[in-house]
DNA sequence: TTGACAACAGAACAATCGTTCGGTAACTTA
DNA sequence: TAAGTTACCGAACGATTGTTCTGTTGTCAA
């Protein structure tokens, strides 16, 4: 007698529905609730597929014993850029990678803030106005690294630089001049990324 | 007697465990956890607080009555760049906005892939290498528009342009020549976005 | 055509859920 | 200093939870 190594049917659709529900409600529903989503009539099936997705990873438990999305719920393909041609998606390798870009970005939400970019003086540095940076707040920083400053009640984005009098603030853009801050040099964060939408 | 208009006190750390605990486990946990969470020992006194959170928006109900994130749980402070100073925490103004950040991005979670860029043929768009293209996979694309395509089996990331003989792919960067595949050109899909670490 | 297995349904049940209500101690305000 | 008000505790309770166990039905291989 073979041993039977096959990995248990788990409906696809299941999975989206639930990650539907989820996107729209941020939280995990009973096994009731899930009955009806995906019409079933028994809690004892709920029960079971809810096992699959466990075993699968999509779906976890907290140490209070309540059901939540498992490690692979969130995750967003992350495409191969070595693909076989010919292939019907190529692209979507079998390679899962991610998590949200929630989680890629932001490691401390508390000290994190978002600021709009305004203005060109940090192009070279790939950021464009309208983009999105990811601060985190912190006093003070080091220098090559870009923070964001309070220069005359404006937020500005520079590199942090030293000169022998002190810290600058030095653009990414030939057009901008160095900021030499008289007095202290007001730091509100430190760029710990950005984002941009472009449609 | 003058009426009472004060909003009920509410414990920010509250809010801040809770968005904790919710950034670990992605769900919102009973009255008994929340209680050993914020150190009380009354579900009575938890389903005030949770009341009150409620009607500051920042918990709600499914239609399901299940507790889940209210419309202001997850707003990240979009810093204002116009600062009063003086103020003790200038930048965080009272101006809340925003979303996830993956909400702002991903407008369909199953169309939306992610590519990481490899060289700096983009740069002058603000694309640099080891950033996270946003892609919503499509077959076809807009003149003008940045697109991932498949050219030797391999994703690159160009602008989409036209030429008399049909579309070209054109670098933004001076040292890479314009693409003019032989043959049918194979879009994987239309960047939407871009993100960067850098921390 | 039989037997094994997978996909469900349904009932029963203890555990846990959130609500309600009554109480206390500290702090305001008048 | 008396009367509110606020911040909490604790017990009781019916509703809902997820589990378990016992069917039933359909499918497919032998």
């Amino acid at each position: 007698m073979a041993l039977n190594t096959q990995k248990p049917q788990l409906d696809p659709q299941y999975l989206e529905k639930l990650q539907d529900y989820y996107a729209e409600h941020k939280v995990i529903p009973s096994y009731s609730v899930l009955a009806t989503l995906w019409g079933i009539s028994a809690k004892s099936w709920v029960s079971e597929c809810v096992k699959r997705f466990e075993e699968a990873r999509y779906l976890d438990w907290t140490p209070d014993k309540q059901l939540k999305p498992g490690a692979r719920f969130f995750e967003r393909r992350l495409a191969d850029s070595t693909v076989q041609a010919g292939l019907p998606n190529p692209a979507i390798s079998e390679g899962y990678d991610l998590i949200t870009i929630d989680d890629y970005l932001v490691r401390q939400p508390s000290r994190t803030s978002l600021v709009r970019v305004k203005g060109d003086s940090m192009v070279d540095a790939g950021i464009h106005e309208g983009d999105l940076l990811v601060v985190e707040q912190q006093p003070n920083a080091n220098v090559g690294e870009i923070v964001v400053a309070i220069v005359d009640n404006e937020f500005t984005v520079k590199y942090l630089d030293r000169e022998k009098g002190g810290f600058v603030l030095k653009p990414a853009n030939k057009a901008y001049p160095v900021i030499r801050p008289r007095g202290r040099l007001e730091i509100f964060g430190v760029m710990a990324g950005l984002v941009r939408r472009t449609r």
